[in-house]
DNA sequence: ACGCTTCCATACGTATGAGTATGGTAAATG
DNA sequence: CATTTACCATACTCATACGTATGGAAGCGT
């Protein structure tokens, strides 16, 4: 992040980094499709004028905006759960972070939404594998064979992804209530076994 | 389905029934997005102005097919579980009739993608509490206690939902392959206890 | 045979959003 | 101080897609 909007008081000028910044909060907002280009300048407070400066077309600001995302959420995943030596608490930090990178985690959620766009499909499919590997390393650490641990990862992605979904549907309890934490230690206590 | 295009051999006219199905297959194909009425009426080898007069518009349209797409999935659920009467045979069914009724499940796998559309919302919190209940009916008939029941339903059903968006993302093993049978498998040991 | 209803074609009006052309202004630079 | 560069405004064009207006043709009843 260079420098936000609303950070140095009133910025004079905008940077691409601004644009792109931008839109992932639109994204998350409302999707990708909602990225439109005037709609974002008034948001920035300028017009489109200042927008084809910046880049060459909508599709170069997503394709910005999106590996800015991917780079900003691969170094989460490094910083978060590397960080965990145990495997258990590993497993158990990736459920329970839906709370707190809560721009980060909602762009993903309305990425998956655009699963058929062109840009988008390649990434999804790079951040789940990516993910999906390291809840694998965790249960192979546990003790499963590569076999089950492969299975128990794609398990635990789908539960997290659907819950994703849920949430979307407004089908699932409020993350700070009693209910969710009966939930997710009920799906702790199912998709990882105790020593 | 009242009457499809090409059953007839050549049908002189057509039926407002026509155009839902026809939208129905165009929503499992490329979303919601893509059901536009000159690209849909071309598909149904008229014109527009057919389309107005079965129509009053677009959204007519969306509403007339998603009440039939509903329609027929709760019949759906009722006829193929309620008629097995073990429980956690009953659960399995649930997994594994993705491969079956091919269209109603792309159906609900698109209009997942479009959580945020005010036709599609309230369809798909029915869908999911409908579906949800009978899971958790199973569950309890099994032996779980009600709360239980509930948090394991809700499990499920988010497990079978990232399974959905995974397969969006081709990031799922081929739906007759070994590799999927061995996927299955483990899901449902680890999510159906045994007796 | 006549007309009425049903279904469809054609031609238009309009809104939205991407992209371009061009000119303006403030800050930096020589 | 003059000029260039960076950033932005304004005013267009163009494509897409919804919706309307209106007329035409086929099938039905009487």
């Amino acid at each position: 992040m260079t420098q936000s909007v609303s950070k140095k008081k009133e910025r004079t000028t905008l940077s691409a980094g601004d644009w792109e910044q931008q839109a992932l909060v639109l994204i998350a907002e409302k999707g990708i499709r909602a990225v439109a280009v005037e709609s974002l300048a008034i948001r920035m407070g300028v017009t489109k004028g200042s927008f084809y400066w910046h880049f060459q077309n909508r599709d170069s600001l997503l394709e910005q905006s999106l590996i800015r995302w991917e780079k900003h959420d691969a170094v989460n995943l490094q910083t978060s759960l590397s960080a965990i030596e145990d495997p258990r608490e590993r497993l158990r930090s990736f459920f329970r972070r839906s709370g707190r990178e809560q721009l980060t985690h909602n762009v993903y959620s309305s990425l998956c939404n655009a699963s058929d766009h062109p840009q988008v499909e390649p990434l999804l499919e790079r951040v789940a594998e990516r993910r999906m590997k390291h809840i694998e390393k965790a249960f192979e650490e546990i003790g499963f064979d590569p076999r089950e641990a492969s299975h128990r990862a794609r398990l635990t992605y789908s539960a997290y992804l659907g819950f994703l979904q849920l949430q979307q549907q407004h089908q699932t309890p409020s993350v700070s209530s009693e209910e969710f934490e009966a939930y997710m230690t009920h799906v702790i206590a199912t998709l990882i076994p105790e020593k």
